[in-house]
DNA sequence: CAGTGGTCTAGACCACACC
DNA sequence: GTGTGGTCTAGACCACTGT
């Protein structure tokens, strides 16, 4: 682990100490003028530590504050009630979130594989999400067994991610997603309210922690007409999400010119 | 534009250096000492300035060689036959692209509102890929009139991102992609060789220049059987592709574990 | 080898947040 | 104000690339 160079040095430190419950999530770490005097470095190369860790997103750096444990890596999820919500703002809708049922002692194989298990059995949580009144996401969500008091305490219009961070100590760091584009499924096109065949994107997403486990699974239906993916490359920013169609019709290309959409992912 | 930081200020002249074409792509920059010594500031903020530039894509700076003014930003064509060029070599598949048809003197309201004008014709390319010889993708791109001459010299399986950059000097540096799942429709489906109702994505691009102008506008169907779209962030990493679905199946979800797939996007 | 970028020092000073 | 992070210096030295 330890290379030659110093900072990446004192970022594995500080990455240890961070993952072994030294500093609590939104603790503030020692100062920067601390962590120089306490390495025996400088500034500057205590900056380089940090920087990587930021970059991680495993700590928040703040100027003229301090230095924080990442809170629940929430913008790790594309699929966050946050950044639906605060679009939501932006256009002046209202969405809200359905619980529809949670089932324990799943057996699943292809669950095993996603989660790098031999066995083991897991909780699932249904949600429904609604914008202004008309149910338009469907979304599942998987942990493993010993997690499922976080869905059994999950209340709607709350962030999972936050309640599974805060419950299990557990921080998200990652998150991997596939998109496939299908036709909704019957039974869930009859509970989203669709009489007719209608297009979605299919996510399948699973988040890793910081000790590079998967420790949640999440499955997700967005029908095409109420949502669409956007994304941005400017050199090495690349970053995209999902955004509410207001119009429903896919010859609205706003969102290209609608720079406000992006501001808070850069 | 010149701000209170000093890195910043170095930064803009830079830029406007690249910009007027004091520095031809791919030409080399002076050095880090030379830069230095021209701004008559220590390495450290040089290097800041440098990192600016880098992280917009502008230049690429090799450890031991020198700093690049950057080539056609290819990396930012998430459609990009490199992308999926590679992706083939890994998978042992290849690709071919085929020209289907140019037109030229294209009148369209949209084409206007995406380019920013209020006046003016377009000229478009369509092109098919196929893998393995089974058509897959249909693409259609469009530039303005000024530049038509791009598409009459393309040849298939050209980079039409780099022969584009080579022919006006225009460098890409932007790009913004909005990602719709539809099915193909009827024209689209016969040309590609399907029977029956298929879904696909619908993606609609426009890349912008270092001058902050619309200059290229790409419509693209990827049907979902063969190219899903996976994505990835970590930390304050985010990345995402389109990759080639072998199986065909929708089930198989190897991308989440064969984490080969994303090394060339870290 | 020479020339490039990358790291690091031991400070100084500036900018920002909070009391 | 005090305390935080952010920038900057004027070098030294290390690591990498190509001749």
């Amino acid at each position: 682990m330890s290379k030659k160079l110093r900072y990446l040095e004192i970022a594995d430190v500080l990455k240890k100490k961070i993952k072994q419950g030294e500093f609590p999530q939104g603790q503030a770490l020692p100062s920067q003028k601390e962590l120089s005097e306490i390495f025996n470095t400088s500034v500057m190369t205590t900056r380089g530590a940090l920087a990587e860790l930021e970059q991680e997103g495993i700590i928040t750096v703040i100027h003229g504050v301090g230095t924080f444990v990442s809170s629940p890596a929430i913008h790790n999820d594309t699929l966050s009630l946050q950044g639906f919500q605060n679009e939501m703002d932006r256009q002046k809708m209202s969405i809200t979130n359905e619980v529809i049922g949670v089932k324990h002692e799943i057996e699943q194989r292809e669950l095993l594989d996603l989660f790098g298990k031999r066995s083991g059995r897991f909780s699932s949580l249904s949600r429904l999400r609604t914008i202004d009144g008309k149910p338009v996401i469907y979304q599942c969500s998987y942990v493993e067994k010993q997690y499922s008091s976080v869905f059994d305490e999950y209340q709607a219009d709350q962030s999972l991610y936050q309640l599974f961070s805060q419950k299990t100590g557990i921080m998200v760091t990652q998150g991997r997603e596939i998109m496939i584009p299908v036709i909704l499924p019957d039974d869930i096109a009859k509970t989203l309210g669709f009489d007719e065949p209608c297009t979605a994107f299919l996510s399948k997403r699973v988040s890793i922690s910081l000790e590079e486990k998967v420790v949640l699974y999440d499955e997700a239906y967005l029908p095409g007409p109420y949502v669409i993916m956007a994304s941005r490359k400017h050199g090495k920013n690349n970053s995209f999400k999902y955004i509410i169609n207001q119009t429903g019709t896919i010859d609205s290309l706003d969102s290209f010119n609608d720079s406000d959409l992006w501001e808070d992912l850069i």
